[in-house]
DNA sequence: GAGCAGACCATTGGATCCAATAACAACAAG
DNA sequence: CTTGTTGTTATTGGATCCAATGGTCTGCTC
């Protein structure tokens, strides 16, 4: 585990989302071999499953490049990530969710109230609402009880910027992000309040509304078209699916 | 194209999700390349691909195991289609549909209305169903405009008896699988017409529910437990996602 | 007799080599 | 001048070899 394989796949991955690689521009594997110092069979394997994941795409019947989304993609992406945690919110709901389970998302629910009482939110609440945010995704989707949304997710949560764990922050308007976030967040409490209650079809309909707040709330909120200038991506490293 | 590699992989595809390979048993890369009369190196890349599509999952440490799933996770993946094409059927009913996808939406429900009128089914009826409704679904997700959402389904429908691709027909009681694809059939013209109608509610709740129709309704149309005699999958050729 | 340690074997991942193929370019012919 | 054909080169896929790692079995010691 965690051999010069494992690495040369995190590299490709984080080169593709900061954009070192061109996007639609032809990548080979021996140039790219040569450039991360490994032969050439890591990379072979990086790219097939850099192709499933959907970050690269063959370039004609030679070579890969790397896949380029638009905005109209990116959209589509969130969209389809709101319809699958809406479906596992409602899942939990109908059947039920475990005390376990109960005492995390409540946990989640908690700890995001204490960052927001104080009414502003500094660089190290970024990264802790971050982790949090992340935990409570992830703990609905497990509640679901149906692995298949985790799988479909999992296509989703690499495509850059589309996923929970890629949070777009304009670190020049906290006050704005702290709207948006605070928001967020109540949505969190509103679902977890639907789930707990077994009400299914409500659950799902406010994680549906909440996929929205990875990217559009964004501009919701202020930060309009173009403006990016002090806008950064809060990336983690790549939480297992499993 | 359609080299070794792809040969190995359609293969191994096809083993798992006819039974050969037995589930949950440990598979290792060498006496699958020598079963397969190949070097190492295509199942290698067959694994890790087999992986991605959730086909094959990792087995301890070491090596790879064929994933067994049961009743409930068939379901799931049943219902994480139904919520994908429910999806597409909204996008589509909401950005409208082109002349060429209208047109070829009407031809697959009217071959569907020639192929029931008759009132019974006959062998190739079965082929020519599947065809048309494999062509129905594709399409319908393309005209969402959303790509996200064929690459989200490409990982369910790799799972065996959960795409469209594979239907569970019962060849000793074609009267009944007659009202079962009937049934269907008529939930693809209450779809098109939502969708023609720019209805993109209705059209995601008729999508939505029309998931079942693969697997559900075989036992809601008379197909007890245990009753699996004479019932035969038709899988066709991988289509390709992209 | 049981537990721990060491050694051997099985298996996987990486590297290098070889073959096959596709693309590009150059030259010749119409 | 343009087009077709052929040759060369670049690049990918497959095979074989080598190293590293984990698991198991056996033997020794307590």
């Amino acid at each position: 585990m965690s051999g010069p394989g494992q690495r040369v796949l995190a590299l490709l991955r984080q080169m593709i989302a900061e954009g070192s690689l061109a996007a639609g521009e032809r990548i080979a594997e021996i140039p790219t071999a040569e450039r991360l110092g490994v032969s050439r069979m890591p990379v072979r394997m990086a790219f097939r499953v850099l192709e499933q994941e959907g970050l690269l795409i063959r370039h004609g019947a030679r070579g890969y490049a790397v896949r380029q989304l638009g905005e109209e993609e990116l959209a589509g992406a969130v969209e389809v990530r709101g319809v699958l945690e809406g479906l596992a919110a409602r899942q939990a709901a109908e059947r039920g969710v475990s005390a376990e389970v109960r005492a995390v998302l409540l946990e989640c629910l908690e700890r995001g109230d204490r960052l927001f009482e104080k009414g502003y939110l500094c660089e190290e609440d970024l990264a802790s609402y971050h982790d949090l945010n992340l935990r409570f995704h992830q703990t609905l989707v497990e509640a679901s009880g149906n692995p298949a949304i985790a799988a479909a997710l999992a296509r989703n949560d690499h495509l850059p910027f589309a996923s929970v764990s890629a949070l777009v922050v304009d670190r020049e308007h906290l006050e704005r992000e702290y709207r948006r976030f605070n928001f967020a967040h109540l949505q969190h409490h509103a679902a977890v309040d639907a789930v707990l209650a077994g009400q299914g079809a409500r659950a799902e309909g406010i994680m549906r509304e909440h996929a929205n707040a990875t990217l559009r709330y964004a501009r919701l909120f202020g930060t309009e078209e173009g403006d990016s200038v002090g806008r950064t991506v809060i990336q983690r490293g790549s939480q297992k699916p499993g």
